[in-house]
DNA sequence: TTACTTATGTATCAGATGGTACATAAACTA
DNA sequence: TAGTTTATGTACCATCTGATACATAAGTAA
């Protein structure tokens, strides 16, 4: 078959032709997530990027196209990684259960001494310039999602007959997220862990038959 | 004496010297308000302000000083003006009155359709840039003296017995100031009043005796 | 080898940002 | 009248922003 052999390029494995990348993309885009997350979409320059990346711009437009896909890149990587917890949590057992831990986790995440303080969604959430106005909706849309699972969890456990016939998942997920978010501008704002433990538990005095 | 009349200058009442200015410093002031309000400190450029106030930059700086300066200024417009509700709330009888009139001010205020969406404290809290860490910090400090004039209610509530005598003053003001920073960013995203209504009567529900 | 493909580093771009110099206009004082 | 003081408008500055052009380096494919 001469159409395959010479129209398709059959790529061979793993040897990648050209000259090799010089760094590993997974870290450099760890070290752009923890920029963003310290400073916003908006406050984290390209100069603050490549410099903790450790690479040239070149390198970084190469690699993730521009600041904008680096950053969506980014937020895939939290939401797998350091906020994964909100998907552990909704598996869990009980309705309950997934508030309490829902609440610890963004606790325990937005004050860890290892990660910038607050939450990547918050913090870039309310950037402002008119030109990163896409990047204001996609998190805002994903902060809905986010919102619309624990809302679907809720309706289940209604189902289920764990949560009373006549809770409001909507609301309960409203008021949960609501939390949360003020958590993190609490937590970005410099409060300790010590100081947010409280808040949760007066949180979780809310909740239907508890 | 001649080095009264010489030396100083008797400024005679109302009468300033020097051509008069042509814009209404207050309505200018509300101008950058709003403006500020809906793009946060960084995402407000000085020709958005401007623009806004009807005025030329030079003008704005001989009038407030800086960007900076204007800033503060709009900060201590917003806490007489729109965040009145904040210190009229205390004044209510009860620290349950106190909490529902935070709340339902929050909501009625941040989702005002007259104002932009949220919260000036919030939406300026997380600005990035390095340039205006003084910034954050300042609003960071408005933020705390807020939760701690809560707080001091709070234990006037306590000593009098409005409120359960091993409450804790701290964990209920933060937990109050958390929910009203939620609040802050769900309205930012787009959550209307109806929304959000539900969610602090979910809040209140975590009110001891309540 | 020679061609081809991809990555790197330098040097730079146009545009926006906060902030001003300077000449002029409009009020008051003498 | 002239002199002083303050406000205005134009035009501009240095700096930073995100983004690229271009030459070169370092690999694979034939």
């Amino acid at each position: 078959m001469t159409l395959v052999s010479s129209g398709m390029k059959v790529r061979k494995s793993a040897a990648r032709m050209g000259r090799p990348r010089a760094f590993d993309i997974d870290e450099a885009l760890d070290r752009a997530l923890h920029v963003f997350w310290q400073k916003g979409y908006e406050g984290a320059s390209l100069s603050d990027l490549t410099e903790a990346m450790g690479i040239n711009r070149p390198s970084l437009y190469a690699a993730f196209g521009n600041k904008e896909a680096l950053f969506c890149k980014a937020l895939d990587r939290y939401a797998e990684g350091p906020a994964a917890y909100v998907h552990e949590a909704l598996k869990e057992p009980t309705a309950r259960a997934v508030v309490e831990r829902l609440l610890q986790g963004a606790v325990d995440l937005q004050t860890d001494p290892r990660n910038p303080p607050g939450c990547l969604m918050v913090q870039s959430a309310l950037s402002c310039r008119e030109a990163s106005d896409p990047i204001r909706k996609e998190v805002a849309a994903r902060r809905k999602a986010g919102e619309a699972a624990i809302r679907q969890r809720f309706k289940r456990a209604i189902a289920k007959g764990d949560l009373p016939a006549d809770a409001n998942a909507a609301d309960l997920a409203r008021y949960v997220a609501t939390v949360m978010y003020g958590l993190a501008v609490q937590a970005a704002g410099g409060a300790s862990r010590a100081e947010l433990r409280p808040a949760i538990q007066m949180a979780l005095r809310a909740w239907p038959g508890a």
